[in-house]
DNA sequence: GGCATAACTTACCATATGGTAGGGTGTCAA
DNA sequence: TTGACACCCTACCATATGGTAAGTTATGCC
């Protein structure tokens, strides 16, 4: 039962901050969505800043296990795999990429690099793996992570975009437009894979 | 000299708004950066609320100013100097990007659309200039604007994660990576217009 | 049973925050 | 000169917030 607070008390404090953003969210907020006092969740975690550091460990280490989706024989199969999970939320949760672009954000102020260490495994991972594919295997690591941060930001920002893109277009074409999405992801990596690197022409 | 303290409020909220979000600034911290107390803030805008819708829409009305740059003969060069303007931040500022990609994510909460509205311009402009593009004219509008997410994704997301990015990868490489990217961005521009939206093989 | 410890609670506090009220000063038009 | 107004300030206030202190209850071990 115990266990079971504490877990429940982070997925409140993953959601919320998901939403709100650190300094939206008061501790007694996350505590009373359970139904307890924000002292329950001070005995758990300590302070604020604790808690937001355990969602962030829980996430990264989400993050860490979908490495195996790049084992695959064929690596272009392996990135499109690997991209996918990260369009779908199964695998990290539905708030793991908002609150990791809220970190982003917030970066510049922290300036701590607590919450980065897990990023650069996680890019050099796909780095490695962009390597792989003929095309790119003289590309410089600049380019290829040029080129690994399109998809990127195409996944996340289209993902934070979801309730603007339904109050501007509506829900239906939204629906539409979030079912064609993966499809036109996972075009465009092949695109973008078999182009290769710019060429100075 | 009214006029001046007003626009210099207006530039330090927007500053700190994309520095630390609406949540993480008071208003008395945006006024003591000029010398002054929160009051006067207050007496030039009324509340926290009014000064940050202020600040949305002087970034919204450096949005759609941008238009223009669509108008070139090509419509493949207008949408290349279209995404360039956006990348480099010379007309819209320094923190456009960063103070509109925090108001996405907390427009879920927020659910007014009054920021929304002039996106709505925004994107619509660059789905018609799309559509000049011979490949795309009989593509669908979600296919489009999935196209048109990608580019846009690419660019912001690469914009917030540039402290990240440089703690990890070192000032030396993101400076590097910094200079490359907008000819990346050109090249993928090129490579995914040539290639059309997805066809069902 | 006794006792430590976990898992909470109620009080309490210092601080920060957005905002109100009202005063002072300069400017400018009548 | 005087009145109005813009501009900005010093109080002042209610509320929210993160955190401490100390007490209560339950649980599990000896």
């Amino acid at each position: 039962m115990a266990q079971d607070t504490r877990e429940r008390l982070l997925d409140q404090a993953e959601a919320l901050f998901a939403e709100r953003g650190f300094y939206g969210v008061s501790i007694a907020a996350i505590a009373s969505e359970l139904g307890l006092t924000k002292q329950a969740l001070l005995h758990h975690y300590g302070s604020k800043e604790k808690l937001y550091g355990e969602v962030l460990k829980r996430i990264s280490s989400r993050f860490m296990a979908l490495k195996e989706q790049l084992s695959e024989p064929d690596p272009v199969q392996g990135l499109k795999t690997y991209f996918l999970a990260l369009l779908k939320k199964d695998q990290l949760g539905p708030h793991a990429t908002t609150v990791l672009m809220r970190e982003l954000l917030d970066n510049k102020r922290r300036a701590d690099t607590a919450g980065t260490w897990y990023l650069k495994g996680f890019l050099q991972n796909l780095i490695d793996q962009v390597k792989e594919v003929s095309r790119w295997q003289n590309a410089s690591d600049a380019q290829i992570l040029a080129f690994v941060y399109q998809i990127l930001g195409a996944i996340n920002y289209f993902e934070i975009s979801q309730p603007t893109l339904t109050g501007i277009f509506g829900q239906d074409f939204y629906q539409h437009l979030d079912e064609s999405y993966p499809d036109q992801l996972l075009h465009f990596i092949d695109v973008g894979l078999a182009a290769g690197p710019p060429t100075g022409n």
